[in-house]
DNA sequence: TTTACATATACTCGAATAGAGTATTTAATT
DNA sequence: AATTAAATACTCTATTCGAGTATATGTAAA
């Protein structure tokens, strides 16, 4: 019953901030610890009984310390517990289960030993800002088809038929911005994303890490984006369609953004993150008869047209009606 | 930073079913493993990464081994991990790490070790069906109003403010069924639920388990519903708050109903597990509107007046159309 | 057999909200 | 003075939501 001896427990942060209208992660790319050519890591910390009271204070605490960041709000997200999520499993290292957080952080400073990378590098499917993108007909469709075409039964036939339907949006209403997990795990299991294909070498040659050679495939994939350490990339996936899903219910974009900002600022913000145009005269509407933000008085002439309001956050929302998130809809335009 | 030795991973299951309009969670009243007078657990289960392929695979395995259940609907709920959750930590044990599940099964069998406890019994002020249970103002509000004053500085005085308004509903809008945790956590930080005394005590003697003399504070502690083992009535609220989100969104309901069911039968799931009543005439509009059921043509008989149909869970909504709830209000009556 | 009763089912009505669009105003830039 | 990029105001319609009234259809008691 005892499996303290092969366990070991990290603390995985999602750590998200939005520039110049594009949501970005924080990564790692010169990560000592993991093997080269296996991609951006999220940064990471170890979880330690002795010193941890909690562990959302264990995730603040490093956190703060490995990136200077001041971070405001903080999610546990979901723990990761596969086997083999971790290669060096393979060679005798423990069972490596991860705690993963989402943390939003208000801008973006340059940190430490890590970078911001545009979360869409990661998903590009992902962002709908535009327009419906071209990947999704000309190559993850047809390469889904042939996926649920290939499947050795019946019953595995419709289950794949399905779920990429829910989740691909191939009726009706179509396209739900918050499945981006299910997305990229079918995409995975379909064997379209890099990390497919390396998980598999490495299962396969049964050694540790190193063994994927970072060129095999690089056309092939290069489509689906780009790959990270590990699971990383299903944390992020993870993380965004959990952001996505706030968005619509709890006011977590002011989290994202400097204390005082216009409302242009704000709709690109929440476009940024849910992935699609938003209309922008409904989008004022929603925000300001919701009495979400308040005016400040003075102006914005940064731009070129007319200088637009700045608006501050009112926080007395969240103490006077339950559910005030700033309205993502189904489908929207410009 | 290794912390292998000193930590030990469990998985544990909220089990949820609801007979006879009652939701009910599955508990084992008489575990050996925990001391006298700690109240019911939750059924749980280790984990051994030599056996066990991903977390829920090994939680399914061992439910359905324990209890004979076959489980439908599994998610992942919270990773728990603060210290001391286990007494027994206190006398050198591991730290405890577990990682919190949601299961909703389909009937209610009588289960081999355990029993069926209404969830209501350990957290009654969240049963509104019938309207808002007495003891919220004659005294919870109360109680709190004290805590609330009881702060130390002006700051803290505002937060417990602003907290006990958003989760109980001091302001406009009122109740949202949803922040059941919040409000458990609430109730515990002001000491109003007994586990807060029991760990008080346990702590400050800084012995495990057994100090607890189960009759000191019944009377105190009698409104606030019934204690549960550690920190298990934490993760049965926040397994009801969770299926009372995914209600409004995703059709979770035919989970816990048989394969025929009237529409009665299923608005009276609906409002056991939401904890309030429904407009009956709107409610059936929904469903039917939304197309989430098919009649059978057949009829039920059991009742006393004019006999209602039979109805099944369409199962094509869920390629169809992306978020078909059964929409839980913000308030209502029948 | 009739009556009461419990339940199912149909329909209406107004308020609020969501999606989409047109028109107007305002300041900086050329 | 003209141009331009933006903010802001207003309209219109479809849909949904909460609430209510009215009617139908069976069982069980009188």
């Amino acid at each position: 019953m005892s499996n303290s001896s092969d366990t070991l427990i990290l603390l995985n942060a999602v750590i998200l901030a939005v520039t110049a209208e594009v949501p970005r992660f924080l990564v790692t790319t010169h990560g000592d610890h993991l093997p080269e050519g296996s991609g951006p890591a999220l940064p990471y910390g170890p979880f330690e009984p002795s010193h941890h009271r909690t562990l959302e204070i264990a995730l603040r605490g490093w956190v703060e310390e490995q990136t200077g960041l001041p971070i405001g709000y903080v999610e546990q997200l979901y723990t990761f517990g596969d086997r083999y999520r971790d290669p060096r499993e393979l060679a005798g290292g423990p069972r490596v289960v991860s705690v993963g957080y989402l943390a939003l952080i208000r801008e973006a400073p340059p940190p430490g030993d890590a970078e911001w990378l545009d979360c869409y590098d990661f998903l590009p499917w992902e962002d709908w800002r535009g327009g419906r993108p071209g990947i999704i007909d000309s190559f993850i469709i047809p390469a889904l088809e042939e996926w649920i075409q290939a499947a050795q039964t019946e019953t595995e036939n419709s289950i794949r038929r399905e779920r990429v339907s829910i989740a691909f949006g191939a009726v009706e209403a179509g396209w739900d911005s918050t499945l981006v997990l299910e997305r990229y795990e079918i995409l995975y299991e379909a064997g379209l994303v890099e990390e497919a294909d390396r998980d598999h070498h490495v299962r396969a040659t049964e050694k540790p890490g190193g063994t994927h050679d970072p060129n095999s495939g690089q056309g092939q994939f290069a489509a689906t984006g780009m790959m990270a350490a590990l699971d990383h990339r299903r944390m992020m996936a993870t993380a965004l369609g959990r952001v996505r899903g706030k968005l619509q219910y709890r006011p977590v974009v002011f989290e994202l953004l400097p204390d005082k900002f216009t409302l242009l600022q704000l709709q690109r913000v929440a476009e940024s993150l849910a992935g699609i145009d938003l209309h922008k005269q409904n989008f004022r509407r929603l925000v300001v008869n919701n009495r979400l933000v308040v005016a400040t008085g003075k102006f914005d002439r940064q731009s070129a047209g007319r200088p637009a309001e700045l608006f501050r956050f009112r926080r007395d929302v969240l103490r006077e009606r339950p559910a005030p998130g700033v309205g993502i809809p189904t489908r929207s335009a410009s």
